[in-house]
DNA sequence: ACTCTGCCAAGAGGA
């Protein structure tokens, strides 16, 4: 049998065509050429194509691709058909002329704006031009893609064919299914078919390679048993408890969904196809003969689409031969059918056809993601398969229905940038640059005012008002919110005015007002994070890795025996485990370790392949060290997962690992915002923290306060007392060392012995975790959520995977709600009894004074570093829980190693002697006679000579008996920790911590680097945070050294008060020339010293830093192996 | 003006 490959339909866009068409373009009117049609008369051009740079190699299969930024776009008069837009090639000084016409003329489009020229690049119309190059894109050819940088997904587009506010509200706040109690089941029966479909589609094997043999298809046994499988999942057994469905009753409602998928399967699961694959337009043939993936997540920066595709499947199609074909061909005689192979999306759908239309959208748009990442040109097609009425429905994505599509996709992407143009004036962020904000005239009206004007600019378009279809829309609550918040002035039709009182009519303008304020702020964050995002396909992987957010020349390895734990760890996200090491080759340098930069353990990860093969795996970081990298993935990245990828040069594979900037928890946040404001919401919260209601207290708190531990202090008690006594909330205040952690933990006893329910919460993992260990062993159930990889492993019996596998929704449920006490952090809700707020504790702290107990008496400082805190911050609120707390000291065990720095006698200059002596307690080291100044790597700041001095003094204190474990180590920036980190990287128990993570911690002896020193006086945002110098300050309980330059640091309010006070005290130390040096031999950091200078040299040499070819920086391992089998030695020792 | 934290996602379907 010949097997024919499909005609592409779309290779009829040759680009002859076009060069016809620029034949004598000269003086042509280009608009009236554009408007009429082609002339396929006139003879050929000589002209050759234009050869020029494009940045972005053509993935598509049907035009080649160029982004470009505009330039210039000429003043559009109405009735104007075609415009003529001038654009440079991105990255390059190539300029593009862009003639468009139809709907492509009417694109909002201005100076400054990407979009993506899906059309070849042609000699311009005029020879006065040289290096430069056109690009045609009317009705019949081309495409434009608007702001392709924002990536949609299909289903988004799809939704906008009948509401364009719709997909843009949902998006922004991802409201759990609305439709009531059916559209929950709805989802359900949805959500678990598609995996079962899914996974009879991966673990059948076709008999592809037994030609005429027919498949036996799924025997039924194997769909009962992955519907089992599926629903007894913790996923299956938990949709059931949300949709309120027992699985009993969902298994037997699957069973009946799934009764026609062997029927399906040995229609259509055949190597070739037959009359029993016959498609429902009653001609066409079917065979699926292999299945590529499933669920297959693809980010097109090309179409500006991201989306997941149900499956790939390897398909043969017969078809009845076509005239057209058969002309156009040549003839190979004969009539018949024809057959063709080729790849497709295959879309399931388990619900009624009745959205037939937006299904065939969404199937064509998977069509341009599949053919983006297979680049195969044959993808111009995809398969509906509707389970309730058996049907596979061909879609072929034709020009017209594609170029609506985009159109589509390109407004709602306009509305996505109004937004974030909006947002980024808010911000003080201008855009890329001043072309952004030229004139566009738009039939004589400049739209720069609209700019300035971010208070007005709507950015979702107006609703569509159409009864029938507002009344079912499950996004209407959102809709409606937004409308009276931020649409007010539109007025509302007769009919629909009932429903829209009834949604909004509870809310003032002060409600209104609160929300616009609080969803801005949201989405300043969210927009924050949206910058980044493109840096994954804007930005060359070296490039990003200098700027920290990416580890670019990675190569996958095996895991090793050590990392076997990790791999354990199997949380939602976390499927597959995979171990990565920096390739290096003689002519390549990169940073010397992966420590630098801002990817730290535990932190999101997009794993892809440059170029085109984006985010081929999610995750996050399980272990990084120097050398190697290992991830927790949610797909197999390995060889046989990449098997049909076209990636050309396998055996040398090369991937990037970048930072992920999620943005999803903070749509949730959003939704959270809005749930206060619905009509249907909790009205006593909304008054509470809304309207600032003030919160109730009980005169007669029903609290026996024998019951409570006898070691609590009288400010504790009080704070306990109020909270027994609140109807409403209590806040408490708890200042540093004052026990905070203990007195949470006394107030969930008190509150669980009287039988309520405490949900206790905090906005990360370690502070919830720290009261649980504090809680200790309880007699009372404890239920912790939240991603199990960032649960303390002492805390993970808690965790619901900790417990026996639910079978039954009742069983669920007891786990779930019989706990008293459920721990999760704010943002963790996608969760069925998850959800809570951003702090509001300063708002009602404000508002309510009297709500708030201060906790006064502290236990952790000495009265000297309290001193500290109570003159800067906090007015002398601060008092010592008792003598022995004031008075304490860190006292050496041994001082001889002193002494022997200096053979054995005693000496009174020496500046170890002086900052370790019993009395000094609180002490300023002083560095500007050396002088210690501060360096960049990157965007990073460190201090490699204060590291020094910080390690010589530990060093000395552990010489002199303080066990490591009762030493901080803390600095505010990151760069330096990692110097410290490397320095003490054989000193188990000491921790080195950023101000920030070091919160709710405290140690004998802390020991701070300032790092900035400088003779510009440059000192940073991060220094003039009081709150961070507080919290670094205040983690000391017997001794604080705070090392840095006085000169520099004197720039900041607060640190020059700070110096003063200090000054006063005479707790100053000078530090004298050379100190670093001094000691250096005898301390053993003559080879850490070296070590560490070779760091902060590499480090220095990614960023800007000029520093000197040294003759011990030899060529880097030329051999990848060698390279990890090195790694390997150095990370068992 | 360099730090931190949290979040898995696009879609699952309905008159």
């Amino acid at each position: 049998m010949s097997v024919d490959e499909k005609e592409n339909v779309r290779e009829e866009n040759a680009p002859e065509d076009l060069s016809k068409l620029l034949e004598g373009a000269e003086g042509w009117d280009w608009n009236d050429m554009l408007s009429s049609p082609i002339k396929p008369e006139q003879k050929p051009p000589n002209a050759e194509p234009v050869q020029t740079a494009i940045s972005q190699p053509s993935k598509s299969p049907h035009l080649p691709c160029t982004r470009c930024i505009i330039e210039s776009v000429p003043a559009l008069s109405s009735g104007r058909p075609a415009l003529q837009v001038l654009t440079r090639i991105d990255h390059t000084s190539t300029r593009v002329l862009l003639l468009l016409s139809g709907d492509w003329a009417l694109l909002p489009l201005l100076p400054g704006d990407v979009v993506n020229v899906h059309a070849p690049l042609i000699p311009p119309p005029s020879v006065h031009s040289p290096g430069m190059a056109a690009a045609v894109v009317s009705g019949a050819e081309g495409f434009i893609i608007h702001h392709p940088d924002v990536l949609l997904p299909p289903t988004m587009v799809s939704t906008a064919s009948q509401c364009t506010r719709k997909p843009l509200v949902s998006s922004l706040l991802r409201s759990a299914p609305g439709g009531g109690d059916g559209g929950a089941r709805a989802v359900l029966w949805g959500n678990l078919l598609h995996e079962v479909v899914q996974r009879c589609m991966t673990t059948t094997t076709t008999t592809a390679n037994s030609p005429g043999t027919a498949s036996s298809g799924w025997p039924p046994a194997l769909i009962d048993e992955h519907t089992r499988t599926v629903l007894y999942s913790r996923a299956g057994v938990e949709g059931c408890f949300r949709a309120g469905v027992s699985v009993e009753e969902a298994l037997a409602e699957l069973r009946h969904r799934a009764r026609g998928l062997a029927e399906f399967s040995q229609r259509f699961l055949r190597p070739v196809p037959g009359k029993e694959g016959q498609l429902t337009d009653g001609e066409t043939w079917l065979a699926l003969s292999r299945t590529r993936a499933v669920e297959e997540d693809v980010w097109s920066p090309s179409w500006g689409l991201k989306g997941k595709v149900d499956a790939s499947v390897e398909v043969a199609v017969s078809a009845p031969r076509r005239e057209a074909f058969f002309d156009k061909r040549g003839g190979t005689g004969g009539g018949g059918r024809e057959l063709s192979k080729g790849t497709m999306p295959f879309e399931i759908k388990t619900g009624r056809a009745s959205k037939g239309l937006e299904h065939r959208a969404q199937t064509m748009l998977y069509t341009l993601l599949l053919g983006e990442r297979y680049g195969q040109s044959e993808i111009t097609s995809g398969l509906l398969y509707y389970t309730q009425s058996a049907e596979v429905i061909q879609v072929d994505a034709r020009r017209n229905e594609l170029r609506a599509l985009i159109m589509a996709r390109n407004e709602l992407a306009e509305w996505v940038m109004r937004r974030r143009r909006g947002l980024d004036v808010l911000s003080g962020r201008k855009g890329k640059g001043p072309k952004e904000h030229a004139h566009r005239e738009r039939d004589g009206e400049a739209t720069e005012t609209e700019l300035g004007d971010v208070e007005e600019a709507p950015f979702l378009p107006p609703p569509i008002d159409d009864s029938w279809a507002c009344t079912k829309c499950y996004a209407l609550d959102g809709c409606m919110l937004y409308r009276r918040t931020h649409d007010a002035p539109l007025s509302v039709p007769h009919d629909l005015e009932e429903l829209y009182a009834r949604k909004t009519s509870h809310l003032t303008p002060r409600h209104a007002a609160f929300f616009r304020t609080w969803e801005r702020l949201i989405s300043l964050e969210e927009n924050d994070m949206n910058r980044f995002r493109s840096e994954l396909w804007t930005m060359t992987a070296p490039a990003r890795e200098s700027a920290g957010r990416c580890f670019a020349d990675m190569v996958l390895v095996p895991l090793r025996e050590a990392d076997e734990g990790l791999a354990e760890a199997s949380g939602r996200i976390h499927r597959h485990t995979a171990r990565f090491v920096k390739r290096l080759t003689l002519t390549q340098k990169g940073p010397e370790t992966l420590l630098n930069g801002h990817i730290s353990v535990g932190d999101a990860v997009v794993v892809s392949i440059d170029p085109g093969f984006l985010a081929l795996g999610r995750g996050f970081v399980l272990s990084l060290a120097p050398e190697s990298i290992v991830l927790g993935l949610d797909r197999a990245v390995d060889a046989s997962a990449l098997q049909d990828l076209p990636i050309k040069n396998k055996d040398a594979l090369v991937w990037r690992i970048d930072k992920d900037e999620l943005s999803s928890g903070v749509a949730r946040l959003r939704d959270n915002l809005a749930q206060l404001f619905y009509a249907d919401g909790d009205e006593r919260r909304r008054a509470l923290v809304v309207d600032l209601e003030p919160p109730i207290f009980s005169a007669t708190p029903a609290f026996d306060p024998s019951h409570l531990s006898a070691s609590l202090n009288a400010p504790q008690q009080a704070a306990i007392a109020k909270v027994a006594a609140a109807k409403d909330y209590a806040l408490i205040l708890g200042m540093p060392g004052t026990g905070k952690t203990s007195t949470i933990a006394e107030i969930i006893r008190m509150l669980v012995r009287q039988g309520k329910t405490v949900l206790l919460t905090s906005y990360t993992h370690s502070a919830v975790d720290t009261i649980l260990l504090r809680l200790g062993e309880v007699e009372f159930d404890v239920l912790r959520l939240g991603n199990t990889d960032k649960v303390h492993p002492d805390v993970k019996k808690y965790t619901l995977g900790a417990r026996p596998q639910a079978t039954t929704v009742q069983q669920l449920e007891h786990q779930l709600l019989l706990p008293p006490v459920v721990a999760t952090t704010c943002l963790s809700i996608d969760h069925p009894i998850g959800g809570l707020d951003v702090s509001l504790f300063r708002r009602l702290s404000d508002a309510h004074p009297e709500a708030v107990v201060d906790l006064t008496l502290q236990y952790r400082m000495n009265e000297d570093i309290m001193l500290l805190s109570n003159r800067l911050i906090y007015n002398d609120r601060l008092q010592c829980g008792s003598e022995e707390v004031a008075r304490r000291s860190l006292v050496l065990k041994d001082k001889s190693p002193l002494h022997a720095l200096h053979g054995g006698a005693p000496c009174p200059d020496c500046w170890l002697s002086a900052l370790l002596d019993e009395n000094c307690k609180a002490v300023f080291v002083d560095t500007d006679a050396l002088p210690a100044r501060d360096s960049r790597v990157g965007d990073l700041v460190q201090n490699p000579i204060e590291a020094q001095l910080v390690f010589q003094l530990t060093q000395m204190l552990m010489r002199c008996g303080v066990p490591a474990t009762d030493i901080g180590l803390i600095s505010l920036y990151r760069q330096q920790i990692k110097l410290l980190s490397h320095l003490f990287r054989d000193t188990p128990g000491l921790e080195i911590l950023t101000a920030d993570r070091s919160q709710g911690r405290d140690k004998q002896c802390i020991i701070v680097s300032m790092v900035r020193s400088n003779e510009t006086g440059e000192l940073g945002d991060l220094l003039k945070d009081w709150r961070r110098i507080n919290v670094s300050f205040t983690r000391a309980r017997a001794k604080l050294v705070i090392v840095g330059s006085r000169s520099t640091l004197g720039a900041s309010a607060l640190l020059k008060e700070f110096l003063e006070l200090m000054e006063g005290k005479g707790w100053i130390y000078a530090l004298p020339a050379g100190a670093h040096l001094r000691h250096a031999e005898q301390l053993g950091s003559q080879a850490q010293g070296e070590s560490l200078k070779r760091v902060s040299e590499e480090s220095e040499e990614d960023g800007d830093n000029t520093s000197v070819d040294t003759p011990a920086k030899k060529a880097k391992v030329e051999n990848p192996t060698k390279r990890a089998i090195l790694g390997d030695i150095i990370n068992a020792l």
